[in-house]
Parts: structure tokens; sequence; C-alpha cells
DNA sequence: TTGAAAGTTCGATAACTATCGAATATAACT
DNA sequence: AGTTATATTCGATAGTTATCGAACTTTCAA
């Protein structure tokens, strides 16, 4: 029962989304993808291993705030800015300039 | 062991923050604030127990999130606007505004 | 076709959490 | 003093989650 299509922002429930920011490996991937705008799997292993960050990714893409593109063997992530801009305008950039802990 | 002082926003992990917005009882009652003002605890029950409320309540001040002002047994809670403000810029009127599920 | 590389999925485990009712605490009222 | 109202804390429980290593899948290269 695998989608693989990119959950609609729009329905997603708001918990859902903050939930899935409710945590610092998250938060840390999400600001790497901030920077650099598409990153593969295996440039974001934040010390864990990977099949830790696959979970990670996949809590990321279920909320709706990113999405992936294979190409080969690769995995592209990138954050899905359009939704996230339409659904909670603003809230990107109040990421990319917070400051204190993850 | 409990402390009566508000934890200060800056030095609480993001994450502590969001993941205390990850459960739709607890945006309820922040949207249930936003409009609101000051609540007591008896008016904003959701259906729960009050203990389960009074659970969600610590989860929200813990995270920096709202404080408590206690008057005779009422206890009355109400958002950290200008902490919020400071640390989240634009966030409490994104709260204010998004739609869609909670 | 064999092998390596990149990710995902599975199974297990330890830690955390949402929920309840019961017990407790505190303040106000009689 | 005893009672009521408001809320917190405690103990239990069922469900969720973060983490790992092992097994699997897919793609590309030798």
């Amino acid at each position: 029962m695998k989608s693989h299509v990119s959950p609609n922002l729009k329905k997603i429930p708001l918990s859902m989304v903050f939930d899935a920011l409710g945590d610092p490996v998250r938060l840390e991937i999400l600001q790497f993808l901030l920077e650099k705008k598409e990153v593969s799997c295996g440039e974001c292993k934040c010390g864990l291993s990977k099949s830790t960050m696959s979970h990670h990714f996949k809590v990321l893409r279920d909320a709706g705030l990113i999405q992936r593109r294979e190409q080969g063997t690769l995995h592209y992530m990138s954050i899905r800015r359009a939704e996230i801009e339409q659904r909670l305008p603003g809230f990107l950039e109040i990421l990319k300039r917070v400051s204190g802990p993850l």
C-alpha cells in the first residue's frame, strides 16, 4: 500500500505537520534543505543510521513538507515550498531566521 | 521540584515547541486562547477529562507557549505573545489565519 | 552476471505519550 | 470545621515513536 503520491498539504492535519517538526533531527534536515535546495539522503546523515534517516524523511514526506525525486539510485529531497507557503504563509522564512537550539 | 517559573522561550529547543503544537487538542487550546486572550482551565475542556487537559496545559507551559495566572482556585492561561513574537516573529498570526484540519 | 552503492522495509526494543480515574491540594464559602 | 469548586499529581495502560542492524530492492558499473 505504498502511495508514492505526495499528500496534499491542505488536507493534512496541522498537528501532523507540527509533529513532524517536533524532532531535532527533522528540524536539522529541514534547515539543511532550506539552504541546499535539494539534497540526496546520503548527504544528510546527522550521525544516524541510514534506516533512521529514512524514517525521518518519511515522516517529513507524510506531513507534506518535503518531496522526493528519484534519479537512478539517488533520492533527492526538497522542500515543498509552494504548498507550505500557501497553507502557512511566511512560515519557511521564520524557520530560516529562527535562533536558539533545535 | 515544581518550579512555577515560566521557562525562557529563547532557551527552549525549537523541536520542543513544535512538539507541543503537534497535537490537535493543544492546537485547539491555542486557537481558543488566540481569540479569548485569557481562559480558565474549565472553559476549555475539549471533551476530555480534567487530568488530561491539565497535562496538555503543562506541555504548552513547558514549551514556553503559555503562562498561568492563579487567582483563588482559578488558573487563568494565556499565550506568551511577546516571547513568541520575539523568537518566531509572525508565527501567531500564521496560526490565527491557518485553514484546514487541526 | 556479479558486485557495489543508495535507500527502503522489517523486526525488535527502549522510551515516550495521551488518556483515564483516584487521590491530593488549595481556596472560598457556609 | 466541613463542604464545594478548581485544578494538579499519581499510577496504570494502551498506543506511538526513535533507534538500530539485517534483509531486501533497484540501479548502475565492471
